[in-house]
DNA sequence: TCCGTATAGTCAAGATACTTGACGATATTC
DNA sequence: GAATATCGTCAAGTATCTTGACTATACGGA
């Protein structure tokens, strides 16, 4: 039980990358057990990814395969997860024979509504932690930073290459 | 190109989870990014995740088990192809005939350096971005909440069950 | 109207990053 | 010394992603 190098003082990261994906590591542990102790049982990290970019209304697959940073092929196969889970459900697009539309099943708008209040414990979780002004300046910062970007979309379609340049 | 739908309207996420999730996913991207370009080929984020619990001087494999938020088989396995890579080295303990000593190459060390380097240049763009009072605020909160929190390890610690209760 | 091309989605195969389970070797404790 | 715990490894399976190849539908002219 005794630590014999005091390993600690020894240059373990601090800087702003380092903290935000711890902070963004414990939220979504956090969010995901409550999630699970709910009655959850399928929910992930990667489906709530994906999940995060389905608007309550619906969407295209398509649109979504734009919106999430990750290969078309990988947004398919979460949706043949949560398909069988019975999360969400797809139909064909009457404007566009091509197209499929996601939309969630009573299931998932359930889950969505328990995931609402989830994150709101949360919140008030950290709030009574930092305190109602740190909090603030926290969101305050996050979303100036993501304003501020082209956002990771941008970035990673560069990084994956431009499946069409569609100039 | 026409939005036929407007989706944005529609309820996609804007809560400080979803906002850190999408901070973290880009700072990362960002910096493997840089890391590749500068020659850093084998660096992942799953590597990097691991790489940021091993000090410059070192340490025992069991301690970076105790630190890292996954299995101890999946700690090995990641020590395994750093090894491979060359980037760090494991060392028997002369203190333990069991444990084993993880450290860095030169190659690793380098990376280092030059992490460091990227590290400090991303943090300049993002006081561009969003102004040095912002960001010293975003920083401040999120150490804030890691003080404020028995951290990562604990939760998941009690999420995977205990290992051995040594209680 | 028909043809070329782009787009939406699927199928298949493989890589990476994890997981649990079982095990051997060394320490520790009594 | 013997029981027990810890440290690391080996093996096998799962989830999440990737690239490549393909089908079906839509669209924009000649």
């Amino acid at each position: 039980m005794v630590k014999e190098l005091d390993e600690k003082s020894d240059s373990l990261p601090d800087h702003v990358g380092w903290r935000l994906w711890q902070a963004s590591r414990a939220w979504q542990a956090e969010f995901a057990a409550a999630m699970r102790a709910d009655g959850h049982a399928w929910f992930t990290d990667a489906r709530a990814g994906l999940l995060g970019h389905i608007p309550r209304g619906g969407t295209r697959q398509s649109a979504l395969i734009e919106r999430s940073a990750v290969s078309k092929q990988a947004v398919q196969q979460l949706l043949d997860g949560l398909e069988a889970e019975g999360v969400i459900e797809r139909l064909p697009d009457p404007r566009d024979g091509r197209g499929k539309l996601v939309r969630y099943t009573r299931k998932g708008l359930d889950a969505l509504r328990d995931g609402d209040r989830i994150k709101l414990q949360i919140e008030r979780g950290y709030i009574d932690r930092i305190g109602e002004r740190r909090f603030a300046a926290l969101v305050d910062a996050l979303r100036a930073l993501d304003a501020g970007q082209g956002d990771l979309l941008e970035t990673t379609a560069r990084i994956r290459g431009e499946t069409s340049e569609s100039k």
